[in-house]
DNA sequence: TTAATATTAATAGTATTACTATTATATTTA
DNA sequence: TAAATATAATAGTAATACTATTAATATTAA
């Protein structure tokens, strides 16, 4: 993808303050994604986020009420970014099938190329997404969260790629599951490749992950 | 399964002591897996722990190092299980097939029944791994935890069934990602099914989850 | 240009966490 | 009975995840 000038909107629940608005906001996005990754996100504090940026923790605090907010939004960031590319990529594409392909090859390649956005690495924000955002949902406040609508970016984006599925094969009853064990199965195969390769099939340069997930699909679909 | 007084025996790195070795260990057990499903496991703590079982938090640490390792321990102990379930059930099963299906079958369902062993809670158990476990590798430290055997239960669980796999299908390029994804989306669904029902096609008592699961690896199997 | 307003930085403080260390007491074993 | 071991109680620590307050600085509006 080249460089584009496109922008990428997030809803205001999920910040106290737009981190857009301001440099420091956007260092704190920009920062928060480096050190997330370098020190993983038990690690990572607004204190030390605030160190690295020349200011302070409890400026931190007035673009984001906690850090697993700040997760929350970066996990959101990284979905609509996602969504652009999956409509982007199925656009002008004739059939179905074609763009079911196109889909999956989006949702379980590793982002290698950081080129979109100024201040947002995608490359590093791939790699949490894969680390650790289970964290995010995985916790006592996941209903009300949800209820808040924290998560409705992802579930549009499984909506999304579950729709090409029905129409391939109307009589499908789990779109959902299918598109869903993809993502996550896909962000787990990647974590599994560099940590508990014994829990995988992985082989460099091979596309394995690609075209393990592309192939169970299919087979799915076109079965019965 | 009926009450059996079968032994599951967990490898001495896991603990500083063993916990099954005093009643004050099997308490401390039996308690964490109530009071992570109560709490989740950030809110857990051995201060909590011990004021419950009318010990003390220092107690508690002569037996585990840290909560995490504790959280490792508790996760051990499952796929043990898991593992002890799996070799009973296909124990005297003619065709691999079958073998297969009833490997799904324990790694999918969910459990509902608790009556093996005294002082550990199954159902509890299985609900802790479906929602915390991700917490215990998604780490930092993974690398070294892995190199210290802390996973090896887990992943001779996931080879045994890729076996079955490979006797099947012995041209099957994926058979460790096929049941690693199997293993971890079935956790999902469930999850999801509670929490964020958008991004699955639960039905109450349809059996969905595992007939999902147990379709896509025929189904990928017979292919080609 | 001044005043009002908003933004940020700095400082201090809180309750809690995830531990460690020490000592006293109870229990078990030799 | 003495020695060894296990447990409980207490105290303490550095760090975390915040909140609150004030002061300095920048921005905007009158």
């Amino acid at each position: 993808m080249e460089k584009l000038q496109l922008h990428i909107t997030i809803s205001p629940e999920l910040y106290t303050k737009d981190p857009e608005s301001s440099v420091l906001g956007q260092k704190i996005v920009s920062k928060s994604i480096e050190m997330i990754n370098d020190l993983g996100f038990e690690d990572f504090t607004f204190k030390k986020l605030g160190l690295e940026i020349g200011s302070n923790e409890s400026s931190v605090y007035r673009y984001f009420e906690s850090k697993h907010a700040l997760l929350v939004y970066l996990i959101d960031w990284y979905w609509s970014w996602v969504e652009y590319r999956l409509v982007f990529a199925t656009l002008n594409v004739p059939s179905v099938e074609a763009q079911l392909t196109q889909a999956i090859s989006i949702l379980t390649t590793e982002v290698t190329e950081d080129n979109s956005f100024s201040y947002i690495n995608e490359v590093l924000l791939n790699r949490i997404i894969i680390t650790e955002s289970s964290k995010a949902y995985h916790t006592k406040a996941i209903d009300s969260e949800n209820q808040k609508g924290y998560y409705k970016t992802y579930k549009r984006v499984v909506q999304r790629v579950s729709d090409f599925v029905s129409e391939i094969n109307p009589s499908y009853e789990f779109p959902h599951m299918l598109i869903s064990t993809v993502i996550e199965g896909a962000h787990h195969q990647r974590y599994f490749s560099k940590h508990l390769p014994a829990l995988t099939d992985f082989e460099e340069g091979k596309n394995n992950i690609v075209r393990f997930y592309t192939d169970l699909v299919f087979n799915t679909l076109s079965q019965k």
